[in-house]
DNA sequence: TGTACATCAGTGAACGCGCGTTCACTGATGTAC
DNA sequence: TGTACATCAGTGAACGCGCGTTCACTGATGTAC
């Protein structure tokens, strides 16, 4: 038997990778219940085995959520991802770099609002800008959501739609307004709006910071 | 003995205002350590009480950090007043209107800065636009945050600095950029940051705002 | 002014819970001969 | 091809911890007479 992910399964209980299993647990409790939910002992009941086996994989809990917060901010770059590439090739290449930057924008938000318990895992943990691009962070394309951003914002200086004098710290903007608003959605006093005008807040937002970098 | 504090002291083991007390050992947590923090427990040992004496004042632990998160709303609220008031009266209604919002946004921002978890605290919780008005959550003049991000906006319209049909719904662009901005700073990615270069995308920010409502 | 009494704020012991972590163990696996 | 053996991933029992919450109690307080 193999399990087809380029390492063999077993078929007894040497469990064959269970620190993949055990991560993806970690992550679906993430995905339920945020980082307050990523416990360990809940992790290995999924994977149906002892507590103390999580121990062969990880130092210890935090090793373990440290990788869930990783897993989500993959999932945070390939959603922005999945965003960008529905936009059409080509074409006028001003209209084109904003509608990148939107699309990170949008992508960043379908996700928090799809996934309100990875994204909060994706920005609990010892987050820093160290880890900013780190691989085990990125999409499909091999970025992260910062790096992603970042290629945006390089694109509007291109077309000619940002001073190059502005560029430096202009993630931070953007990104201040976008996740300012994904917090207030899911988390904050914004959490009861109804889904058109949610949409309408969104639309407004990314307006807002087009407008004003 | 009298407090000073409009109810009777005593000297027994009979606390007297036991609540309160309660009350500002919860504030202290969370000044601390953010909602999680707020540990009925804790906050009798610290007052010097029993763990169960805590009931005769709050139905459980929930009810005592919904009170904890509506202190500190109303501590955000006085630190949006206090920049406020350093600013000049009269003069320029436009410049004025335009400062006013601003104070705003710096007051908020700095309320994060110095007591992140008080910050945090304020909005960890059933957090909700109804509460929103409360007046358990205002400042000295009786506004709550977002009544006082309200009226600044208000302020704007009458000064002609803001189309009235863009009003409504206003308080959410403006909110989103700086809370956003207040989170990645305080628990996120921009952790690090030195103090000017944080002075620096503050400004930004609210430059942004300002452009782009 | 003095005494009996009801009130009720705080006590202290106990409960069950679930957590993270440790440790000596066991037994399937793959390898060396 | 068969056997002895080292490896090491997972076991299971146990640990201490701190939490929220309950409950019968006690004794200072203020009031009624």
């Amino acid at each position: 038997m193999d399990t087809g992910a380029g390492r063999p399964g077993r078929a007894t209980y040497r469990h064959g990778d269970l620190r993949r299993a055990l991560l993806e647990a970690g992550v679906e409790l993430a995905r339920g219940g945020g980082p307050d939910a990523v416990v360990l002992r809940e992790a290995t009941r999924r994977v149906g085995v002892a507590p103390s086996a999580a121990y062969r994989h990880f130092a210890d809990r935090r090793a373990l959520l440290d990788e869930v917060c990783s897993a989500a901010q993959a999932a945070l770059a390939v959603a922005i991802e999945d965003e960008m590439n529905t936009l059409p090739v080509g074409g006028d290449p001003v209209g084109s770099a904003r509608a990148q930057l939107r699309a990170v924008g949008t992508g960043y938000l379908r996700f928090a609002r799809d996934e309100p318990g990875l994204f909060r895992t994706a920005f609990s943990v010892s987050e820093d800008l160290r880890n900013a691009g780190s691989p085990a962070r990125a999409g499909e394309g091999g970025l992260t959501p910062f790096q992603l951003l970042g290629s945006a914002l390089d694109g509007l200086v291109e077309a000619g739609l940002l001073p190059r004098e502005r560029r430096p710290g202009a993630e931070f903007l953007a990104w201040s307004a976008v996740h300012g608003l994904a917090m207030l959605l899911i988390d904050g006093p914004l959490r009861g709006l109804d889904n058109t005008r949610v949409r309408g807040v969104e639309r407004r937002l990314l307006d807002m910071v087009d407008q004003g970098l």
